[in-house]
DNA sequence: GTCTATAAGGTGATAGAC
DNA sequence: GTCTATCACCTTATAGAC
């Protein structure tokens, strides 16, 4: 919405993920953001009034395209169909991000949980997970439907040493994440777990 | 081996990793580890010669028992059943760590990356990982494996807001993870994902 | 919009007394 | 083993010139 500046506000944001997806929030500097766009640490300051609006402009942005989703889920039947949609939707939004935006937010969650927005992303996150299961599904849906959302979300970078593309990698994330929520019994794992409690 | 002292090593080690997995490892300072045990930071440094010894003590704690499960598998059959021991070995072992250990190895990724054993602990993951599927596995069997060792070492916070003890999340996160490696071809999604490239 | 210069504060770490 | 006192360093952030 209006962005005909010189476009610095953009480069900031570009680089500034880069370099929280690479060494964290906390270990990235405003001097290391400065260094690599060539200009002074003041400088950041016209654009951000703090460090924190960084981090936060880059959240908000996602949480944009995330309620759009959790609000076309609502309206939808309870249907594996409809949760195969979230998830396809919600692989989109993801793939059409910075290349290291959900390399950042899936690695550093302790850092998501003491900002703001980044709360606010994570209780997003749990409700669209909500939204792949049955309101009383048994633990192991549970399980299969935040694993899911993970999945369609970080798979180019879970499968970073494997030999493929990134679409590749993207591919066989949303088709696994897909399979988790399609409700099949799966392979019925013959006894396995018994609590071994401590 | 041989831990007769006053216990506090023990002590900070608890506390550090408390906090860590909380708040992260930057943003824990050495003054709210020494606050939260009544000592001052200058204590600590008797028992730590500096503030990253301390993370990998607790890193080379589990290096060593990770290191066990890989030479053990190494010598089996390659076999789903072998695999699924494998998870039951690792799930064990990060059942008998401090609560938040694997939290915060979970989501500092960042910070591992850039510590010396935290490094090696990310290679023992590969390779347990690797040792999860066949050395030609396909990418949709590679991220099963890689999703089965998460799930079984960190379900019990996966599932933080679900209504179940602890005991319950590690089983169905066990449950899952043996039937990620199972080898069914699952539901078998029909045709799913076409590349949807950018 | 970007700069120089600087303030104010927290950090990891050390020296040396007890 | 733990303390007080202190160090050098780096951080976020601001003031004001250009």
């Amino acid at each position: 919405m209006g962005e005909r500046r010189s476009g610095t506000r953009e480069r900031i944001q570009t680089v500034a993920v880069e370099l929280f997806a690479e060494h964290g929030y906390d270990k990235t500097s405003l001097r290391q953001i400065a260094e690599r766009l060539d200009v002074t640490k003041a400088a950041l300051y016209y654009h951000f009034n703090t460090k924190e609006d960084i981090v936060v402009s880059l959240f908000d942005d996602l949480l944009a395209g995330i309620d759009e989703i959790v609000t076309w889920g609502t309206d939808q039947p309870q249907t594996v169909e409809t949760r195969q949609e979230l998830l396809r939707r919600y692989g989109r939004l993801t793939r059409e991000r910075p290349k290291n935006m959900m390399r950042f937010i899936q690695e550093s969650k302790t850092t998501m949980q003491e900002l703001a927005p980044g709360e606010k992303l994570q209780c997003r996150f749990r409700t669209l997970s909500a939204m792949l299961h049955a309101p009383d599904a048994s633990l192991a849906e549970q399980l299969k439907s935040t694993l899911a959302l993970i999945t369609a979300g970080a798979s180019v970078f879970m499968l970073k040493d494997a030999d493929a593309t990134d679409d590749e990698r993207y591919d066989a994330g949303l088709e696994l994440a897909l399979e988790l929520v399609s409700g099949e019994p799966g392979p019925t794992p013959r006894k396995t777990a018994q609590s071994t409690a401590r």
